[in-house]
RNA sequence: GGGCAAGUGGCGGAAUUGGUAUACGCGCUGGUCUUAGAAACCAGUGCCGCAAGGCUUAAGAGUUCGAGUCUCUUCUUGCCCA
């Protein structure tokens, strides 16, 4: 018998076209099965392995049982890396996009994976960028597009923007720079318009991770709180602050206001004000350098008039731990019950009063307390919890006119300008006289040059000699460009819909298709894309559902999982340099470098990067194990949710698995035909339904772990059967049943056991009659609660039936004699229990 | 600081969702085969105990005939938000 060649076998039906593509079922029944399209960054990782042969066991699995499956595949591949690397080796973004996909590509075809590649789309392909462009115009004019100032982080040495990972503990990158905030004109989606139906909508999403639904919620951040009114002593105007604490309105001690509040307008002028507002300019963007930077403020010397306390006058600040797109760009500190305000209050000497008790009776307070409890100090409030007291308080501010009840969403509208080449152009032109509108549509795809320098400072779309200089199609008027492209994210917020109908020419997609197809079944991909990704293409389609009437789409993703990681552990010399797994060797329980054999300091299993070189390459594996082996290993030894760690001696002995399955199939068909006693033979049959009904529980379940344990068992069952007395046929029906529910797991073995089984129905699933199933029952007797025995018993016993065996050849039978049974607790089929005294 | 998960042998993990705890794999131990090693195959493997038996799901309490699973307290770890 030969040894399982794995090389030449998975080549063979690799390039059997009706066995991988799995889309072709003439059914009723569509499944959508999706897994995260990948960014073309240079070859696959472990990372992409795990997911995407998590998604083809439930493709395979789903056309096996004659659903009609969309699995299609593509590229994320607009994006920054293109362009540092193009910086690296002089070689044009597109070109080494197209050439990291083409590795990748093949690496993917490797696996076996059961890809329509007719579908595939690419998003730097103009073909799909047009489409989006399409989008931008078609949101624009349903009002979903606006323009913003905003702010940005400004490299003042490259004179570029960066992005929020190129900011380096608050410097650049590559300058070393410190980077400032600078205001921009900016495009937006306003994803704040859905905000309400993104939030109630998520209810509906029962096949979704309760984990990712929350952390969506959370980001949306649905708040309610008051907008109210404070005098300013001897000015005509009025500050207006947003709070989620109205209660806590008899605590407030200060107001503080942006730097950039309408107010600061006068004071401009004013040095000291100038520096201190460039001084905030330093500090980050991000909310979390905000929270932790050092609260600073500047004394307006105005005062605000306290609505509730007469003759109650509280300073003015322009403080930096205050936001302008946060509510109204200015808030009333109460210092006692706000940690922020807390901090401040210190540093500038300010009144702290308490306002909700803590319980405790002392005055002085180490730290903000933000806890339930009841009001004191606050007049009419006292007494009241706080819930009540926000109620009640907001009713006293509509009724003196002094403000409203608001809900306030933490989300933000959507920043989509990115200053950089390597994305999809913004479709939209700055006419001369200021006004700002987007091409026609038959202009369409507005496409990236190909000249260009990015080595150059700036942003080559705005350097280029030409590209900018257009013309208005209707008027004829002279015309600039805008020279933002779009957040990668825009791309990847709609490529689900564009795989309905991925060579559709005149619009974005075929309705029709959309209606036949939307929405994605199945979703599969990492957790770090819980929020920003999934929010985005929820936000799409309920915006391109407004645009297109015909359309009937509300939620792109029906249901989602979200694998873990794939990790390893990390090795270094004794000099601290990170080492690759390939270049140190195991003796002894202990690790040396292959090259000197000095010992090697082993780390934690940790998430593969390249930083670390705690990375296996796939395809590497491949050629050494064999594709099935590296599916049946990423999938054996954790649960698919939970992290992996990869090790060398699971994929072995995934690997000689693979082998003994192979050793079966050829020992079976190699057997001569025996006699069957039909009792064993008719028991042999139901053992191996009961088997088959476990792994469609267990893929339904997505517990692959426990499918891949399941085989082994059955493995054994297999090789246990020979010795009985059941005829080889019945020995190869059940083989056959076995393989077919080995083809989403390890296919190419699966099917090349089947050729020789000689199989004429391979494509189908076994289906099982619930009637034939291993009706052999194993009972646990328990006395008091206690385990006592365990019995085999025929399915469906009568408790006096099971009973009357315990007391005649049951170990549990001495534990009972003597005892009086007061009372028995049976549950049918799984224990019976006896209560004695 | 807030929110959410999770904690089961030497390791990865299983447990039909309140009903046989430790499936399956790795590792380890012994054996067969072999000049030897590797591979393969067979057997064993939670802890205490010669055994009968007892104990065991981070720790402690509770509900229950029965708790890895439910409730409370504590500890530890991970993730997200700040």
């Amino acid at each position: 018998m030969e040894r399982y060649n794995f090389l030449n076998i998975e080549k063979k039906w690799r390039e059997n076209k009706s066995i991988n593509a799995v889309h072709n079922n003439k059914s009723e029944k569509k499944y959508y099965c999706l897994e995260m399209f990948p960014y073309p960054s240079g070859k696959i990782h472990m990372g992409h392995v795990r997911n995407y042969t998590i998604g083809d066991v439930i493709a395979r699995y789903k056309f096996l049982n004659g659903y009609n499956v969309l699995h299609p595949m593509g590229w994320d591949a607009f994006g920054l890396p293109a362009e540092n690397a193009s910086r690296l080796n002089k070689l044009h973004p597109r070109k080494w996009t197209e050439e990291n996909i083409t590795v990748m590509k093949n690496q993917l075809k490797l696996l076996g994976l059961s890809i329509d590649w007719d579908k595939e789309i690419s998003t730097c392909d103009k073909e799909y960028y047009k489409h989006q462009q399409e989008l931008f115009i078609d949101f624009y004019n349903q009002g979903l597009v606006s323009r913003k100032e905003t702010y940005v982080n400004w490299d003042p040495i490259e004179k570029t923007v960066l992005a929020n990972e190129q900011v380096i503990n608050g410097k650049g990158w590559r300058s070393n720079a410190i980077v400032e905030r600078k205001k921009l004109s900016q495009w937006f989606f306003n994803i704040t318009k859905f905000s309400e139906v993104l939030l109630s909508d998520l209810d509906n999403l029962v096949g979704w991770p309760d984990k990712v639904k929350l952390m969506q919620k959370n980001w949306i951040g649905k708040s309610f709180g008051c907008e109210m009114n404070f005098k300013i002593d001897g000015l005509e105007k009025e500050i207006s602050v947003f709070t989620t604490r109205p209660d806590t309105i008899f605590g407030a001690s200060f107001i503080a206001l942006s730097v950039d509040h309408e107010l600061s307008k006068d004071f401009l002028k004013n040095n000291e004000f100038l520096q201190f507002k460039e001084k905030c300019n330093k500090t980050g963007t991000t909310e979390e350098a905000l929270a932790n930077a050092e609260k600073l403020g500047y004394n307006s010397k105005l005062f605000a008039i306290h609505p509730f306390i007469k003759n109650k006058k509280i300073p003015v600040y322009f403080a930096n731990f205050v936001l302008l797109d946060y509510g109204k760009g200015a808030i009333f500190g109460c210092p006692a019950h706000d940690q922020r305000d807390f901090d401040f209050a210190k540093k500038y000497d300010l009144e702290i009063i308490k306002v909700v008790s803590n319980g405790s009776s002392k005055d002085d307070l180490k730290e903000a307390y933000t806890g339930a409890g009841k009001i004191i100090n606050s007049e009419f409030l006292n007494g009241l919890d706080v819930d009540q007291a926000k109620d009640k308080i907001i009713i006293e501010i509509e009724k003196k006119n002094l403000g409203e009840k608001k809900t306030l969403f933490r989300l933000k509208d959507w920043g989509i300008s990115r200053q950089r080449y390597w994305g999809c152009p913004i479709p939209m032109i700055y006419l001369e006289d200021g006004s700002v509108v987007p091409v026609d549509k038959s202009e369409l795809p507005i496409e990236l040059p190909e000249d260009i320098d990015l080595n150059a400072t700036g942003n080559p779309l705005e350097t280029h000699p030409t590209w900018r200089k257009t013309t208005q199609k209707s008027t004829g008027k002279k015309a600039l460009r805008e020279t933002d492209t779009l957040d990668t994210f825009v791309d990847s917020s709609w490529y689900f819909l564009r795989f309905c109908s991925p060579k559709h020419k005149d619009s974005a997609f075929d309705e029709k298709k959309i209606n036949y197809w939307m929405p994605v079944d199945q979703y599969i991909g990492g957790i770090e894309h819980a929020i920003l990704h999934l929010l985005y293409s929820r936000f799409f389609t309920k915006g391109i559902d407004q645009c297109y009437k015909n359309l009937n789409i509300s939620e792109p993703f029906k249901n989602l999982f979200t694998q873990g990681m794939v990790c390893h552990e990390s090795y270094k010399d004794k000099n601290g340099n990170w080492l690759y797994p390939h270049e140190v060797e195991k003796s002894n329980n202990k690790f040396f470098t292959k090259k000197d054999k000095s010992e090697v300091i082993v780390g934690p299993p940790e998430s593969m990067s390249k930083s670390k070189k705690n990375t296996i390459d796939p395809e590497v594996m491949i050629n050494e194990y064999g594709a099935d082996a590296i599916r049946w290993f990423i999938l054996s030894d954790s649960p698919p949710e939970k992290d992996i760690q990869w090790t060398d001696a699971g994929v072995a002995s995934a690997s000689k698995f693979l082998q003994k399955i192979w050793n079966l199939n050829h020992l079976i068909i190699s057997r001569k035909e025996t006699k069957n006693n039909k009792k064993e033979g008719d028991k042999f049959i139901m053992g191996i339904n009961n088997y088959v009904n476990k792994i469609n529980l267990s893929i339904d379940n997505f517990r692959f772990n426990v499918s891949i344990a399941y085989f082994y068992e059955i493995y054994k069952y297999l090789k246990d059967s020979l010795d009985l007395n059941i005829s080889n046929s019945l020995l190869k029906e059940g083989l056959e049943k076995v393989m077919k529910i080995l083809v989403p797991f390890a296919p190419h073995l699966a099917y090349e056991c089947l050729e020789q089984l000689k199989c004429k129905t391979t494509n189908i699933w076994p289906t099982i009659d619930k009637n034939n199933i291993l009706d052999e029952i194993r009972i646990a007797v328990q006395i008091n609660g206690k385990t006592r025995d365990i019995i085999e018993m025929k399915k469906d016993q009568s408790e006096s039936e099971i009973t009357k065996f315990v007391m005649k050849s049951s170990k549990a039978k001495k534990y009972v004699e003597g005892n009086k049974i007061l009372k028995t607790i049976f549950v049918k089929n799984r224990i019976i229990n006896y209560i004695t005294k």
